[in-house]
DNA sequence: TTGACTTCGATACATACGGCATATATGTAT
DNA sequence: ATACATATATGCCGTATGTATCGAAGTCAA
């Protein structure tokens, strides 16, 4: 009962009944690209690494290494954060795997894509020491998942290597979708804040201007923020609260 | 501007200046794992192989295989599906990649995993031609994303192979999170249905009973029904109208 | 045929929440 | 001191959801 003979044995069947050793099988490279989102100026923003190497040489292409032999796909992109970018305990979350045959045009090359989100001082000064830093411009109307526009502090376009355009589309769209239900709007800023940044911070990932007072109200009531008894400081009028994010603690 | 010399090249950084050559670099078995759906007796259930070699003898696995060297991982789930399952044309969405240096005891391999939604007719009938089914018996009450507990159709616990109870956890987790804001709840269903079908599958994805009459006006108000005129038959009382999916024209 | 029974599906109402407008508080600049 | 800008509080309203109730539409048994 628990195993027939097999009957006209499907391509692929065998894989599974007989001998199914991994190691007989066709190997493949594995990387990790990440895209590293900060969120300033109204626009996201993306760390880019600019390619001078064929194939897509004089273009960008996200951050990104190969796997090795015994780390885990997170220590892979933890290293790469440092190694590109010097940071070190950003949040860090895997996003998808693109495994295109001909993604790269040498060799076949599975890509586990993974997002970081950092505030602005950490992408600025990680922007400055290792590479370029790209804008992203999507389409505030339609559904974004596809391929996204980047363009540099000019405003130029900045084509991407790969299918990394891709990926960074896919990047924004996972982090419009968690922003009301994870608490990744924090990830985008510094240790404290005020109401009005994180009203921003939510409107430049949404793409989309959000009401102030219900944006208030509900951030005050879901008990993720922590009033640190501080004022803003440097503004030419009333300062607003500093908030820190609160840790969940149990209700 | 664009590169300047190689400072105290930290670890990883010489993969990407130089020769940066894929076919160099460590290579790595790369497999899809599946995790077949359906929703019934308000639990969900799910495809398993029963494992007759070493590792993990007698335990079960999910349906999955070894990505061929010329398929996209898409295509390398569907044939999973067609060669273990019998089934072709189900919602099939990828899922998360799994990539623990010893998640397979034998030699590394970094497996992407599916989710395929169908409903219960096919997935009896999947599961008689094929393999084994198992029930996903989740905590209702915490948040599900690690692992999850599988029974057989007696109750008795099933102890997955490899990382499978923790797939199968995600999987749960990410229909949950779907479930109101994707079209996924009709995967589940056959061509037609009440909308006390639709909603005892809602019911059973969350976990939790939801209120009848919101759930009426929202899914009518949402556009997605279309109403088919016909009535259900066969049960003693009122019959309930049935409706399709209505794949979303555009307004 | 009639009445009991069950579920469907419509209607009414209370409540919660977000969008919006307005008023007051609290800082800086002149 | 006064003007000014933004923060913060409060009230109103429309919409969506939770809840109760009731008639409608079938089956079944006497």
């Amino acid at each position: 009962m628990t195993k027939k003979p097999r009957e006209s044995a499907a391509e692929g069947e065998s894989e599974f009944l007989a001998s199914y050793d991994p190691s007989k099988y066709e190997r493949f490279s594995v990387a990790v690209d990440v895209v590293l989102v900060a969120a300033f100026e109204g626009d996201l923003s993306t760390l880019l690494v600019p390619r001078d190497e064929h194939p897509f040489k004089g273009q960008h292409a996200l951050p990104g290494g190969f796997l090795r032999k015994d780390e885990t796909l997170e220590e892979a992109a933890t290293r790469v954060l440092h190694s590109k970018a010097s940071l070190s305990g950003v949040f860090l979350e895997q996003l998808y795997t693109f495994g295109e045959p001909r993604r790269d045009p040498r060799t076949r090359v599975i890509s586990v894509a993974y997002y970081a989100l950092v505030d602005e001082a950490r992408f600025r000064a990680a922007g400055e020491r290792a590479a370029r830093t790209g804008r992203i411009r999507v389409p505030w109307e339609g559904e974004t998942g596809g391929p996204v526009k980047v363009v540099d502090e000019k405003g130029r376009a900045l084509p991407l290597a790969f299918d990394h355009a891709e990926i960074v589309g896919m990047a924004v769209k996972r982090l419009r979708g968690k922003l009301d239900y994870a608490p990744v709007g924090f990830q985008l800023l510094g240790e404290t804040f005020t109401l009005l940044e994180l009203q921003r911070v939510h409107e430049t990932v949404l793409g989309r201007p959000v009401n102030k007072d219900s944006f208030r109200r509900r951030m005050l009531a879901s008990g993720q923020l922590e009033a640190t008894g501080r004022a803003q400081s440097g503004v030419d009028h009333r300062p607003a609260e500093l908030y820190r994010f609160a840790r969940r603690s149990a209700v």
